[in-house]
Formats: structure tokens, C-alpha cells, sequence
DNA sequence: TATGAATGAGAATTCATTCAT
DNA sequence: GATGAATGAATTCTCATTCAT
């Protein structure tokens, strides 16, 4: 539970207060999903009070469209440095692996992704996912640019391959993160263990397999 | 709204029953969300009474496990039969074409696939969340090893290209059916177009690149 | 707190049920306006839980649509039965008081028509609305006969008559009995003396006028 | 959105801003009910800030009362007008439709005077009580004055003749302006007719009534 | 088995008002 | 006086599940 300064009254001011409550989020993530975090428990975390929270977000999904919105940029900021540093003959073969094991490492990221289409896309406002939508745009437009400079691909085949990273994230993501009841029942039944999967490997098989292609 | 006997006694009846109420749920699923459907629109649907459907499944979760199991066998059925008549030089080929197109035209399937993780197996018992898998495994084994046979796979590489399958569907599904409001936006906003995903085609895309390289 | 049976079967213990909320309602109306009661307290004084005063009436408004319905029923047979014994000779004379005092003798139908047009029906769904005007269709209609017929009034002229019932008693109801906090203002102030109301003769000597006129 | 100057030192513009939000007031009763102007959207409206319409109001009801009393004093000075150049002879018969008429085609004084005891008087302080009450006291009483000359009425009759006007007011107005959803219902179903009501007509008709017995 | 009445937990959101600046 | 960020109380209604009959 961290507390802020007094009265937010300069713009940078209250950037500083929406970060705490995107902060507060990300802090609850970790020990609860989406879905069982509370606006009374995201207040208490950001040491504000349950009707502030609505003054810089217009509901708990505009709240966590912004979380997700962060977490990529800063995913996607971390990722173009190492990419840029690549030599462009590695690139194809290193690329998989690289966005798998970082995607592994952000667990935050992989659940929000699963929950943007289905929860947070479908209760938010147009105006809030108009939002969300145009600035994720923003964000991937240059890292697929980069990417397909890198890897010497065709024009807009970038893009493609960000979409097929986003369509294995969630999926491989869900299945590769069982809960740990789902877990319990995989480990004690030897004929279940096909379902124990291991998210890096088989995400960067894919992903190769579909960077080599293209 | 359909009507069954009276009073089901024999195990044949009982398990018209399970049936009447998965057809429901089917029915249902039609016009609304898993979440959106209510157990008593089951039972206004499927003639029954709302207890009567705790009689047949253990949840409203386990109820839908069934529907998910269900459909699964009857997709892969239909999927075995045209694999089987396929000549092994074509397999590689066409496969997946065939899933995409076939899962595009099951978007209930669709559906059941990513509520799976998400909400079904979260809050299933154990046992029902052990029965289901025990019986996808079964359901897979099988085709998995069609697969295998057919595409000429290494042992053991079906199963892993239809985890793929999965993560694919679950992924490109979400992504490629937006809900009305999220549809609106991506249709209003040009700097969006590259959010309109073509499912077939992007599916089988990547799947085939996936069977290429195994 | 009254507790009623277990489990309402039949139809007439449903309507025992409904009858229960009703008459919780009309308890706490003896100590709070509409407005602060609570259907959780309506649950508790009527022994039972939260949600069951929602299998039987459709929201907070629908329920006192039928208190006021069942009050104004009640009033209605209670008149009609002064009225029908009075000798025509009578009537124009008596019936203005008779309706006046009746009325301040039922504050909480006084309460309850103030509140339809204000809260109740502003709140409550069409079907709720059109069910309650049928109602009072209904239970006017004779009453406003049996006024034409007593007093010898024209067709169409007892509708009128009771409009005007209802203005008075809503509007005069409200005046003459102000809140404490009012109460004590207009007593601390000789130069408020006028806005301490007679309920009964104000509204009696306006109704005779009215019926004079007929 | 007017704005007014930047900051109010003398009592004339300190008067001039009261104006100025009572003015904005006004224009959203056009569009809403009283219940459903926030206070942002009077601060919006007016160019104010929030906290600044409580420089010159207690309370949004206060303000409101503030509202109501600067109507009703319009309303009262443009009849008073009006009255003056009456012939004595005719005022018994003209002026219970000069009210009505002027009366409907207020529609905001109509809202305020039955939102009075509803809701204004209720949750108003004592003292912004007393203020409202005693300057309503000092606008009626010459009015009354006026008309128990104008109609020849005996001393004290003239106040009686306004409490009636006010009660038939609030409850006709009620009445006669149902909102969209119940005017919906009363056209749909012709046993309803009888719920449409014509203001002007029950108005004068009532009122005529009672001026001519006293 | 079938029924369907009863249960009751659970949480987002609004908005008048305050008060530090 | 003016501002507007912060406050936080307060309540309806839904719906999966149970269990008496």
C-alpha cells in the first residue's frame, strides 16, 4: 500500500496518480486475476479512495485496457533494444526464442492479453477501446517496421507475424498456465501428460516455423 | 423449447436427458455468451426444471465441459473422416486449410475453446475438470495419431501440432470475432484496418508453416 | 419481522407471499419514506431473503406499485361502502368531507400517491406501469360510477371528480404535513402561520366547490 | 457555458454570478429533471468551477430553492401585470384560465413547486428553509391582496385560493405531464384514455369552481 | 428423479460536498 | 473568492445452487 502526495494539480502531477493505480494493479495481479481484484482493494493498494479511482479511468476495464497499454510498451520497448542489437543473420533463428522466453516472464502480460478480447474488450466503452486500439497501433507499428527490417521480410508481413505472436501468447499462455487445481489433476494422472506444456519451447517452435516461411 | 418424458429411468433415458440439456446449451449458445446464458434459460430451453439440470451435471461449468466434449468428438469425427480419405501426398497440403475452414464454420466450438481455461476449468470441481480431460485425451490420442500417419510425423509431433491447433483457435478466434461494439470501432477508424483478421486464412497460414517444418 | 411459511406452493401461498412483502412494506412506511427504505429491510421484516422479494415483484418500484394498488383497493371498498348506504340527498354534501378525512386518516396513501408519479413511475418498467394503470382502471371505474350515480352527476363526471381527488390529495398532502424540520420553521415564524395547513378543511371546502359545480 | 468575470468582489457581482448559476439552472431544467443535474453540469454550464457554486448556495437544494423563488417571482410579477388591468367584473371568470394557461406553459415552475416538498424542503437546511419560506410569504401576500381585490374575495381568502392554485399544480402537473415511458403506456391501451389529461381544462375548471364559492 | 421456491453473497459506480492551494 | 481533486457512503439486483416436497 503506497501512498502519494496530497492534491494532483499539475499534469504531471496527475500522470504520477494515474501511474499508482495502474501501479496498484499490476502490484494485485500478482496474486489475483482480473476478474477477483476489487476497485475497493485497487484504492486501498494506491492509498486513495474508491471514487478517485474514477476520476482518472472511466471504469475498471478503461483501468486495465491501461494497465495492458503500459505493460506493452514497456514489453515492446525492452524487446526493440534487443533487437536492434541483433545481427540481421540471427535474427530469424533468435527472434522466437527471445519473445518467447520474455513473454514467459511476463505473466502479467499474458493474462492481461487473454482478458483483453474476452473481458475487457467486451465491457469497456467504444470510446475507451477506440482509445486503447489506436494507441496499441501506435505501439506496433514501429516494432513490426523493426522487425521486418531485421528480419528481412516483406512489407507487412510484420504485422502478421505480431498477430500470430498475440494468437499464440494467449492461447499457449492459458494452457501452458494452468490453475493450480487444473495443475493437481495434469500431475496425478500419468495419461494427462500431454496437457503439461511447456510454453517457451513449444511457443518458439511455432514461431520459428512461421518465420521461416515467411 | 423442447420436451422430454416424463421421468428418465433407465440409463438410456438419463442419458437423453444429458443430451436434451447439452442441446440447450447448444441452442443457447447461439444467441448469447456462455456467461450471458443462465441455468434457467437452460431449463426454460431444454423443458426441464432448474433443479432438474444439478441432477445430470455437477455445475453449470460441468455442464458446459460436456457441451465442449461433445462438440470436440463430433469436429473430430467429421475431421477423421475427410483425413482418412486424404492421399498422404496431399496431407501436408491441405490439413490445414481443412481445420481452418472447418473451425471457422464451428464458431461455437470456438467459443468453448476459450472459455475452457479462462472460466470452465477455473471453477469446475476437480473431478469434473479430471473427467473432461480424461476424456479429451481420449479424443485425442487417436487423432493425433491419424495425423501423424497421414502428414508422415514423427511419433509424438501430432500432438504437438494439434496444441498449436489450439492455441491458434483459441487466439485467432478472439481476435478475428470482435463483439459488435469492438467490431464498430475497428470499422470506423482507418489506422485499425490491420485489426480485421481473416481467420482462414491466417489459421492455415501458420499451421502450414508449422506442419512444414515438423 | 413476521416469518411466514416454508415454501410457497400453490398459488395461494405465493399470494400469502406477496401479501407478506406488502404488508412489510406498509410497516415500514409507518417510519421511513419510500425513498429510505431498503429492500433489505424489506427482506427482514418480511422474514425473507434479499432475492425472494425479487421472484415476486420485478424491482423496489413494481413492489410499491402494488402497495399502492392494494392501499387504494382497500380505500376504495371502504368508501364505496360509506358511500352506497348515503342517501342521495346527502351526498354532494357529505361526500367531500367524507372523502377528506378518510384520506388524512391514510397517510401512507397519501404518501404513496405523491410518490407514483415522482418516483414510481419514473423508475418502474412499461409492463410494470401498464400493469398497475390497468389495475386502477379498473378500480376507479365503478367507484367513479357510484359517485355519478349518488350525485347525480353526469356521465363521465365522477372520472373528473376523482382527477381532481387525486390533485388535491397529492398536492395539499404534501403541504399539510411537512417534514419535522419544516414543521418546526413554520412554527418558529409567525409570518408562516398561512402555511400551516388544515388538510381536512382545505381540502374538503375545494372538493365541495368542484362538486357544486358538477 | 456562459462565463462570467473572473472574480466577484462588489455585492453586484457577487449578485450577478448567484444570477449567473440560477441561470444555468434553468437552462438544464429544459433537458432534465432536477434529480438528474449534477452539480458539475451547473458548474459547467454557468463557467464556474464546482466548489465555487457553494460560495453562493449551501446546498444544491438551497440552490434550487433559489431557483424556484426568482420563477416564482417572475411568474407573479407577469400575472400581478396582468390582474391590474383586469375589470373587476370579469377577473371571477378570467382568471382561473389566465393561471392555467400561464401555469402550463411554465413547465419549470410546474417541476419546481412539486419538487418543493419532495425533495427541496426536505433535505435543505432549517435555515435555508425559513429563508425560502419567508421570502415566498413576502412574494404571496401582495398577490393575494391583489386578487382578493381584483375577484372582491373576503380578507384572508385570497392565500386560501393560492394554496388550492399550488395544490392543483403540483398534482395536475403531475398528471398532465407524464414522462415518455408512461405516456407510452396510456396511448397504447385505450382503456387508459381516461389518463390523459388536459391541464389547462381540469385546471380552470377546478379553480373556477372554488373562486366562485368564496 | 423432478420441481421451483428460497437463498444471499457480492461489487461497481455516482456525485454532493469539502478543503488544500 | 476560486478552483477542482479527493472523498466515501450507500444500495440495487442477479443468478448459481440447494433442498423440501
Amino acid at each position: 500500500m503506497s501512498t502519494v502526495s496530497q492534491r494532483a494539480r499539475t499534469p504531471e502531477q496527475k500522470q504520477a496518480r494515474k501511474n499508482a493505480i495502474v501501479q496498484a494493479a499490476r502490484q494485485l495481479m500478482d496474486d489475483a486475476s482480473i476478474d477477483d481484484i476489487t476497485i475497493a482493494a485497487l484504492a486501498d493498494c494506491s492509498g486513495l479512495a474508491r471514487g478517485t479511482a474514477y476520476s482518472y479511468f472511466n471504469s475498471k476495464e478503461a483501468l486495465f485496457l491501461s494497465v495492458l497499454e503500459s505493460d506493452l510498451r514497456q514489453w515492446i520497448d525492452e524487446l526493440s533494444l534487443q533487437v536492434e542489437v541483433m545481427s540481421a543473420n540471427d535474427a530469424r533463428d533468435v527472434l522466437p526464442a527471445l519473445i518467447g522466453k520474455s513473454l514467459w516472464q511476463h505473466p502479467r502480460l499474458l493474462d492481461l492479453m487473454a482478458t483483453l478480447h474476452t473481458t475487457l474488450e467486451t465491457r469497456a466503452s467504444q470510446d475507451d477501446i477506440r482509445q486503447f486500439k489506436l494507441s496499441l497501433a501506435d505501439l506496433i507499428r514501429p516494432f513490426a517496421a523493426l522487425i521486418e527490417t531485421k528480419c528481412q521480410l516483406a512489407q507487412g508481413t510484420g504485422h502478421s507475424f505480431l498477430l500470430t505472436t498475440n494468437a499464440l501468447a494467449i492461447g499457449l499462455g492459458q494452457m501452458a498456465r494452468p490453475t493450480p487445481r487444473v495443475a493437481a489433476v495434469i500431475d496425478a494422472e500419468p495419461a494427462l501428460s500431454r496437457f503439461r506444456i511447456d510454453f517457451e519451447h513449444q511457443f518458439t517452435q511455432t514461431l520459428r516455423s512461421v518465420l521461416q516461411s515467411l
